[in-house]
DNA sequence: TCTGGGGTCCTAGGACCC
DNA sequence: TCTGGGGTCCTAGGACCC
């Protein structure tokens, strides 16, 4: 008997979060992004399913979306909120079994260590247990691995069930372009196509030395296995250990003059040291990221003398790094991000 | 389409050492 | 000093995801 993993994906959750609170937007087009000025730059974050109708979707340039649907509800986005009603979604889905968080929105349930033969019934308890505790819709996909279970959640949306195993792997998803795959973008999909890889059963029956000659060593033969639909079916219930935060901010005009350039990155550097402080390990490396107006960007990073979290140490390591730019375009963008040891 | 912000992981190339 | 090969560390950039 196959172990089973479940994902579930919340639907629409950022929007759905907004609607909750505001029961008089339930069915209009809602566009959360940015700081809710859709005249500004910024990118929406999540559309109702009534603003998707218009083509607004994640990504959108917010100004676009306002083009596109000019009567849309456009709503900052409120961290804090979304991440409260994560919290209990999660524990909500902890019930079920050990559960591996993806993000706000998104969980692998090992729903087969309590020995599950009935997967279908499980998601449909979790879905009624998930709209019971917090009056959310979610999809569940039914897998043999995490792969799998991933890519089934995309066919039972909105709030349905769908399941991908060994078995229907191909069926489904053979003649799919690569970049259907979990970890396959835009940019790796049109390499692939460079070697006549179009679809997933090209990729699958390709040899693995074949795709390592173009990807590497790791990635090529790992597009392989995914394209097989083999993959890891642990999931893991250990706590997240960050490997970095920053803090990262686009200006509504452009940095002209360098020396708010230099008071900004101190700024974001002080910033990022109250997250070091709270994240009770110190950083052994500090990067600060440029984006200059044309949208071409760099990083440069430093690393530390000794690892720390005091903020001028913090703050001085990004103006090390900041002075290894030498181009003095306009900013577009700074970003200053703390790195912790292995 | 005038293109966010939070992250993660992998790769390639150079430095350096034996 | 015309000049190998391997290992490791560091850095910048690429790609992806939510």
């Amino acid at each position: 008997m196959p172990r089973w993993v479940l994902h579930v994906d919340l639907d629409q959750f950022i929007a759905a979060v907004e609607v909750l609170r505001r029961p008089e937007l339930a069915g209009l087009p809602v566009v959360v992004g940015g700081d809710g000025d859709p005249s500004k730059r910024g990118v929406v974050a999540t559309a109702s399913y009534e603003a998707r109708a218009f083509g607004v979707h994640s990504g959108l340039p917010l100004r676009t979306a306002l083009k596109r649907c000019p009567d849309a509800v456009f709503l900052p986005v409120d961290k804090p909120a979304y991440e409260a009603v994560s919290d209990d979604v999660m524990m909500t889905l902890r019930e079920f079994g050990t559960v591996e968080v993806l993000g706000w929105d998104e969980a692998f349930i090992d729903a087969g260590a309590a020995g599950d033969d009935d997967p279908e019934a499980t998601a449909r308890s979790i879905q009624r247990r998930v709209r019971e505790a917090t009056d959310l819709d979610c999809t569940v996909g039914i897998g043999e691995n995490k792969l799998q279970a991933k890519l089934a959640t995309g066919f039972g949306k909105p709030a349905g069930v769908a399941t991908l195993t060994y078995d229907s792997w191909f069926d489904v998803l053979g003649e799919s372009s690569t970049d259907a795959l979990w970890g396959v973008g835009a940019k790796t999909a049109k390499k692939l196509a460079e070697l006549d890889i179009h679809t997933v059963r090209d990729l699958a029956t390709t040899h693995p030395d074949t795709v390592a000659k173009r990807f590497g060593p790791t990635i090529g033969p790992w597009l392989v296995r995914v394209a097989r639909g083999v993959a890891s079916a642990r999931v893991s219930g250990e706590a997240w250990l960050a490997r970095s935060h920053g803090k990262e901010f686009t200006y509504q005009h452009d940095l002209e003059h360098w020396d708010e350039v230099v008071r900004e990155v101190t700024r974001l550097a002080h910033e990022v040291a109250g997250e070091v402080v709270a994240e009770g390990r110190p950083a052994v490396r500090v990067v600060v990221k440029v984006r200059y107006a044309p949208f071409f960007t760099s990083t440069h990073g430093h690393k530390l003398a000794e690892p720390t979290s005091d903020a001028d140490a913090l703050a001085a390591a990004a103006l090390v790094a900041l002075a290894r730019f030498t181009d003095r375009r306009p900013v577009r963008l700074l970003g200053v991000r703390a790195e912790f040891g292995a």
